[in-house]
DNA sequence: GTGAAAGCGCTAACAT
DNA sequence: ATGTTAGCGCTTTCAC
């Protein structure tokens, strides 16, 4: 049998109240009564009950996260900081990988809601989802638009896509192909897409965006990068939105006989820690994944405690130079 | 105000039992009477509170991960799986980062066993903490030595260790060097360097085995390999223990000159998605992620269900050709 | 300075 | 086929 606070006042010789005085500080309370209750807790081990204790309270101390999937550098790196920064502010995280798919994201808002999280921060995809609005509960976006009154964290993401174009432009490549995810998508990292096109155009080159899905499997995305080739054998130049997609590219151009940066300039987006230790010529635009953390972190608590934040927080991106452009 | 089940009861215009019943299909019920209570969820957005049901139930569906971070392409890969099947099976995931930092690993045991989570899959480092004993909670560690009646899944570490070690050996490496993390870390892991040890005695080779803490960071760990070079100038072939890890031997190599594989022939350890598409180049040790985390979920379920299961179960490796041998 | 009692939202005997 | 009631382990008024 578990112990709980009656066994606790039983030992001690005291009321339940008294102990749940003590395990919270609160009130007046004699040296002699908290060393007493100290022992007992001590001695039998007690370990109080969070869920009690959080029906009461109607606060659970607990955050759900949304994202696509842990298994990738930059959302992996960016759940870990996130983890780290609400654990430091006595709040435990409850996950969910949705994968891209609509439903398995709503059943998870569903049971993080059910389950009382006091807050969310999602980076996963469909702002059409009512719940999010129903919820009434603080949500912080990262690089997503939800709707209109829920705050969104991003990096600078047309800068990062000026950065990239310029960047393949000034080195000398002539044809300048963009990767974006769907359209009907609607995140910011669209962004990137509306500087490149801006920025060719000013050059008085033409854009053309090919669509690369995040939730497609590797085969079929190979399968798509191969298309991308041979419809655009002119291609000299590329700027892919993530990094993941970008090392795609590379592989498949390299087997395709192209020399990396001779043949064909790659700029990715994400610059996240795993890919810099794993593929660090991969030359990219950079996001700060800590400050985007700590941000996002920050508002929610913020928003927690009932008070205001910015609806948008932007914060720059920089070059990571590898040797692929 | 949040609607709770009374409020679905005064609307459909029936006792709180009633709903209880049709939200659980447990007990006889009229058609009229589960529609018409349906219907009053859903005009009010009804969601149940699942604290008040844990409570009561002293069950949860919540399931704890203990794991270094989740900013690895192995640690990442797998909890998503781990995550993936758990959901499957009706688990939410109550996730913890603990950077291979006991301390830290302690106070996560402590809040998800206050939050009465069902049980408990663990890939952190230590096994001294009694609290795991005292839990007296459903236990799973993936390739760690817990203690005595923890069941533990590991690949198959010994034939990995030796299937690298016969590979360098094969194609001609004459000098042969190991890293491994530290010794006190009780883990299988380590087998991976008693099999290099004793594939090197039996071809009358002498084993080096190089620390790598994984808990360093990025710049200790390159001045360590640096050193390691320094050390052993005649080296040309090395094992190491995972791919993070052996992705930065390469680098360092080449910086300092070294051509892969014709001066320095790598084998790594891990072989996860990440890995294998950021760096496929490198030559690994391959482990089945998914197996493993679908062989925890299922070990742990059986536990929950009060069953007995193995305490050990190996898992096979097989061998990732790149180009780094 | 400490205790008794009510109640957080739900489920499950035990009625009827 | 449905309702009444007690209770899960905790916190907090209110009383002394």
């Amino acid at each position: 049998m578990v112990v709980k606070i009656d066994d606790v006042a039983r030992v001690a010789g005291v009321s339940k109240t008294t102990v749940s005085r003590v395990l919270n500080n609160r009130g007046y309370l004699s040296e002699k009564t908290i060393k007493k209750v100290h022992d007992a807790m001590e001695s039998l081990n007690y370990q109080p009950n969070a869920v009690a204790r959080q029906l009461y309270k109607k606060e659970t101390k607990l955050v759900g996260l949304i994202f696509p999937t842990v298994d990738n550098p930059f959302f992996g790196q960016l759940v870990a900081e996130l983890e780290k920064r609400l654990f430091d502010s006595g709040f435990k995280v409850l996950i969910g990988n949705s994968m891209n798919d609509p439903a398995k994201e709503e059943m998870y808002l569903k049971e993080l809601i059910s389950n009382q999280v006091d807050g969310l921060i999602v980076g996963a995809q469909n702002r059409g989802i009512d719940e999010y609005h129903k919820a009434n509960l603080p949500v912080v976006a990262i690089d997503r638009v939800m709707n209109e009154d829920i705050p969104v964290i991003a990096s600078d993401n047309y800068m990062g896509g000026k950065l990239a174009t310029e960047l393949l432009i000034n080195s000398g490549a002539k044809h300048i192909m963009n990767t974006d995810g769907p359209i009907n998508l609607e995140t910011p990292a669209h962004r990137r897409r509306d500087a490149y096109e801006e920025v060719m155009k000013s050059h008085n080159m033409v854009p053309h965006t090919y669509l690369v899905d995040f939730s497609w499997d590797i085969k079929k995305k190979k399968q798509a990068v191969k298309e991308m080739f041979a419809k655009y054998p002119e291609m000299d130049g590329i700027f892919v939105t993530n990094d993941m997609d970008a090392a795609l590219v590379w592989r498949t151009a390299t087997e395709l006989g192209y020399k990396v940066p001779d043949d064909l300039k790659i700029v990715g987006y994400d610059g996240a820690n795993i890919t810099r230790v794993l593929l660090p010529e991969l030359t990219t635009i950079e996001q700060p994944v800590e400050e985007m953390a700590k941000m996002a972190v920050s508002t929610l608590i913020t928003r927690i405690n009932g008070e205001d934040t910015p609806l948008e927080q932007i914060v720059p991106v920089k070059i990571w130079h590898g040797t692929s452009v």
